[in-house]
DNA sequence: TAGTGCTGGTCTCTTTTTGAGACTGCCAAG
DNA sequence: CTTGGCAGTCTCAAAAAGAGACCAGCACTA
């Protein structure tokens, strides 16, 4: 049931990689987690990992998400090279978006979190609850 | 330099999870990687899994981070039951921070996309320099 | 021929989140 | 008696996100 770790890099270099010796600003490392990190960003890579999806499709899947959010959070990962974008000249032209080589090799680096939230996510829902509780 | 993925759930499953079946605003799945999906969330767990800090220490070591968002994330941390907040009654009282158990835990699975940030941020960089040079 | 719907968006307005920085109370050292 | 460290809170401004109207072009329908 454990997923192995091979040649993960010790803590302390993480954590070094993300403070980058105080070139806090331009930290390559922090700048790419931030494009992850937005709400939208990792539902759908999971999405589109699945299978290509065309943009009123994504819509439908993920009824609560805006157009405006939908538009941009693909507009970021197609920048950041996850995500390609194909424009089918039919009428009305149709687009579809699929992961490129770099989103699924990224793709297999964020499965483990997404596959860790759902093994846990009873426990983290206890632990809310309980705090909670404490608090009140 | 790979490293295995053991026992993974397909893609489907996993965007499967995230969906919920139809009940999206409680997907427990969604639920949880919203938690980590913040700006700062990340960046305190990898200081974090290094050593317990105090607060003014994870201050200093993350200069550009508010102090507003430190005490507001590490609560968030500390609600979901990752990090463990402890008073000591010195006066002036100093209170210090570190993993839980989930917390190692899910940190065990966020590394993994530390990790391939680190070893892939100039694949990212060269896509986003490539992409705005033929936007313009 | 007028109305309806689908395509993939943009535009504007409001609400929420974040950032910057002043301020607190307590105590110890100079 | 002023200064500084401790761990925050408070307020206000700026940025980001959400809600929903609106756009052009074409097909189908009545």
């Amino acid at each position: 049931m454990d997923s192995k770790i091979v040649n993960l890099k010790s803590k302390l270099e993480i954590y070094k990689a993300m403070t980058d010796g105080g070139n806090l600003s331009d930290c390559p490392v922090r700048d790419v987690i931030q494009g992850l990190s937005g709400k939208w960003s990792s539902l759908l890579m999971a999405a589109l990992a699945e299978q290509p999806y065309r943009f009123g499709e994504l819509r439908r899947l993920v009824p609560d998400i805006s157009q405006r959010m939908l538009t941009q959070t693909l507009y970021d990962l197609q920048r950041d090279g996850y995500v390609h974008r194909k424009v089918f000249p039919t009428k009305p032209p149709s687009v579809e978006y699929s992961l490129t080589d770099l989103g699924r090799s990224m793709f297999g680096a964020l499965q483990h979190l997404l596959q860790w939230a759902e093994l846990n996510h009873d426990a983290v829902r206890d632990a809310r609850a309980g705090f909670d509780a404490a608090q009140a």
